[in-house]
DNA sequence: CGTGAAACATTAGCGGC
DNA sequence: GCCGCTAATGTTTCACG
């Protein structure tokens, strides 16, 4: 669940890995000075350990005709619960609004927040004709939904799946 | 550089590689009802028009001491050009700052946005006292940062590289 | 689009440092 | 403990039908 003990080959393997998913077994031990067994070995600890979670294809979302990156604060009513003490509710707002999101396609992130502002979530829509379908038909008809406001990318300066590795 | 035209096979290809980017062509001919040659076929010209851009794999932050996702927009100081038109200049605080951006590993995603603030930074570290470090000597010593706005992620919701394929 | 064959990659077992 | 060899098995890739 938690940190996991990481020499220097295995920073290297996973810069490597980070940076270019499908190179093959041989071609990363060559880069880290290993045998293939070794180095494949290190691999398959990093995936069962859960430090590589996923290997993914990145799409250009222009290419595909997703011309519009926005983000969006969305603040949910005060839900007065009162009366049951501390526990979590099993339909407060929060919990209706995660499941809702999770199925909306435009949204591929959201985050619960500290400030004022409860969630913040990234929208990849086609245009603004797409972008405001959605807030109508889609995220301002949601019941938790108190207000939001919406702020859209002019230019990606830096973008990367990539974390630094300490 | 613009859209590409795909068809339902390419889409469903697409979709296979955004979930998992290291099944072998052999196992996506199969789910696509194709033998591994036309698929093969597919997915390199899927590769050279761009619609792919990269393979990666995808780590856990928490597992390599990550623990901390913030949201920090930053407002730049009002350049008062003045004299040269509408030129573009070499050295506005804008490219200046963006070029500093590029190169803080902390930063893994920075946008110029509409709205009040200029931009949206998301930040991987390891903790608030490593944030606050970046803060003080990094984010807010550069010259061209006027004002920030930080917020921390309580909770991944929803979270995916994933597009979605319309 | 599919077949087949050569080139290449993966992976488990075993011995050595 | 971690490395590297070997050898069987599986995969990619391309010329050709």
């Amino acid at each position: 669940m938690s940190k996991i003990e990481l020499d220097k080959t295995d920073r290297k393997i996973l810069e490597i890995l980070q940076s270019d998913g499908r190179l093959s077994n041989q071609d990363i031990a060559e880069r880290v000075s290993l045998s293939p067994s070794p180095c494949l070995r290190r691999i398959k600890r990093l995936e069962e350990a859960g430090v590589i979670r996923q290997y993914v294809a990145l799409l250009d979302p222009d290419k595909i005709g997703l011309g519009l990156l926005a983000y969006v604060n969305v603040r949910l009513e005060k839900h007065s619960e009162g009366s049951s003490g501390g526990r979590l509710p099993a339909h407060s707002p929060r919990t209706d609004f995660a499941q809702a999101v999770s199925t909306w396609p435009e949204v591929v992130a959201c985050y619960a927040m500290t400030g004022e502002m409860d969630f913040l979530l990234r929208v990849h829509v086609e245009d603004m004709d797409h972008f405001s379908r959605f807030m109508m038909a889609t995220l301002l008809r949601h019941p938790a939904v108190l207000d939001v406001k919406s702020s859209f990318a002019l230019q990606r300066i830096k973008e990367t799946t990539a974390l630094p590795l300490v």
